[in-house]
DNA sequence: GGGTTAAATAACCAAATAGTTTAGTACTGC
DNA sequence: GCAGTACTAAACTATTTGGTTATTTAACCC
């Protein structure tokens, strides 16, 4: 039960064998042969990824005489990082020490070290 | 078969009532009572959702009394982040559509528009 | 100690996922 | 048309996931 379009673009990315064909085609467009050559695994099973991925709208499929060369769309990347930055200000760890630190010196905490 | 961190980040992420659940944690510690309330699920459904979110380090859960205040930990989202990064140049569309454009003045296209 | 509240665990189930092998489709080139 | 190449689809299997209800643990209060 994901029918929203960022969990699915979420779960196409929570795969490593998926993340590592974002990076190959990042390099340019290639062949479902070439794309699979590193990974122990059959073809079909490399097909079935490319499905997960397309369907997440992260890469388009064309048509070359019997190749279908795969190309990188990175348009729903950025509603992850759209996503993100929701969170941006949460996640550094110094500013959340500093926070702290500054907390610790209100209520009078002679102790309180900012490291 | 998931055991690299990045992915399981990633795929607690993939869900929308864990999104849910962090999108509350932005707002403040609190129970998990309080959590489950919104959602149409028993508590131990919300139960096993806060565990898998805390395998992910994007939670930590406190005692208090009967209760288990839990708060966002936002650190491993920098991670996502950071990967992200790698993409940043690909998902700029007008950029994109400039790339094309420019690719096909240098061919001499004169119905080239760029949009 | 006994009752109540908060939450986790156990045991179970259905559906989705990630892989396999086998078979089929689509195009090339002789 | 036929053999070969590149890929997809189908059918099957094992594991994981996301949910359920019933039970247990842990702390509070009287």
């Amino acid at each position: 039960m994901t029918p929203d379009r960022l969990s699915g673009i979420l779960s196409a990315l929570a795969d490593p064998t998926r993340r590592a064909i974002l990076a190959r085609l990042a390099e340019g467009e290639t062949s479902v042969t070439e794309l699979a050559e590193p990974f122990a695994m059959s073809m079909p099973a490399v097909s079935k990824h490319l499905k997960v991925l397309e369907r997440a709208g992260l890469i388009a499929r064309g048509r070359e005489a019997q190749w279908r060369p795969c190309r990188l769309e990175a348009g729903p990347l950025r509603e992850v990082s759209d996503w993100l930055d929701h969170y941006r200000r949460f996640w550094d760890e110094s500013l959340d020490r500093l926070e702290d630190y500054l907390q610790a010196l209100q209520k009078g905490d002679p102790g309180g070290t900012p490291s």
